[in-house]
DNA sequence: ATTATCTATAGATCTATAGATAATGC
DNA sequence: ATTATCTATAGATCTATAGATAATGC
């Protein structure tokens, strides 16, 4: 019963880092932060992980999986085109509300790491890139039945991305600007779920 | 003919810190790269703007002012209601366009640095609040009219918000993982510009 | 023996200020 | 006299590593 956890230091690290990474990004957590929030001296961050830069990257990576893999779950059972992308979409969204730093920490260091860029093109290289052809193929099938106008799948991806994220990212405005509480925001996420998809959904008609 | 340029130092200083601020946000651009920017010695930065905070506050107000304006300038001029939305969402995507990294700036700041919401409580306070009251009016006579769906006018912002400031927050994303030059990406803004029209408008039909 | 953990510290920033010197305004 | 600009530096981080010590696995 040791209460706490039986988590190595390690794994504390780790979660740790997680925790302040996405809390305040990568420049502002420091590995003695990290280090004391892991409940031990800030060498020992070093000592798992060589580099600050090297724990980043390794948070990272495992972030993005879950970002894409959570989001190309939806497969090709035998459901009509329209179903498939409402469940797309909605299991985007609540993939994000599990998570909903992740917008923020992905588009921070994009922007302010370029060369970040690089583990996301691993990344987006093998099973994304089948995802996308198979939800194109399914799209323009779609457009030739003339039940879906002529719009590129590019285009609703962007779309979806677009609407969802930016509920997220905008939680901290709510919170302070609007003075929103979890409750008022849950409120403001559902009915922004159904919203994203209706509106999505209602842009494909021809 | 100077050649350069007769701006003081303090608009030079001023100049590079917007550059460099916006570029990379507060935490990795310091008082010394500003200063070697602007061309002259780190202590100078301080004597004109004492701290980095303030020097940074000093250029967050700013280009918050233009962008809040920019987006507020569409008026009550006697235009039909979906005619005058399509020209306010134009215009905030145009705003945008020529302020690409202030999403990422905004973004970056308000979700880092809490107290810096503030400085935007402030300057939302005035006269945005009395342009979204007089958007609301003309929006609930719409709907009363039955032309509009029934919706909230924080739905709509918040959809327009989102569909044209993605565009540009993932700009580094689509040059360096897609690979795209400025005349792709300038191919696809214009394209999403009215993607993001027609999604709006579509989303408010009965 | 090897792995995990700690203490201590070198070396690299970086912010902010003190104090000297040059430029400008009356 | 006042304002602008510079040099120099104190003091606060912060990363990374060296080297000592404790724990663990054979």
């Amino acid at each position: 019963m040791t209460g706490v956890s039986d988590l190595t230091k390690e794994q504390k690290i780790m979660q740790a880092a997680e925790r302040l990474f996405l809390e305040k990004g990568f420049a502002l957590t420091s590995t003695g932060e990290i280090a004391k929030d892991a409940g031990c001296n800030q060498a020992l961050v070093h000592y798992y992980f060589r580099t600050k830069d090297r724990l980043f990257e390794t948070i990272f990576q495992k972030k993005i999986t879950v970002f894409i893999t959570d989001f190309m779950q939806i497969g090709g059972k035998r459901i009509p085109f329209e179903e498939k992308l409402r469940r797309k979409i909605e299991a985007h969204f609540d993939m994000l509300d599990a998570n909903r730093q992740l917008p923020f920490l992905f588009l921070n260091e994009l922007i302010t790491n370029p060369a970040r860029i690089a583990s996301v093109k691993e990344n987006f290289g093998v099973l994304p890139a089948k995802v996308y052809r198979q939800f194109s193929e399914e799209l323009e099938k779609e457009i030739a039945k003339g039940t879906v106008r002529n719009i590129s799948p590019l285009d609703i991806v962007l779309s979806v991305f677009s609407l969802n994220i930016v509920v997220f990212l905008m939680l901290p405005v709510f919170r302070e600007v609007f003075g929103m509480d979890e409750a008022a925001f849950r409120e403001l996420a559902d009915r922004r779920k159904k919203e994203n998809v209706a509106m999505v959904l209602a842009s494909l008609r021809p």
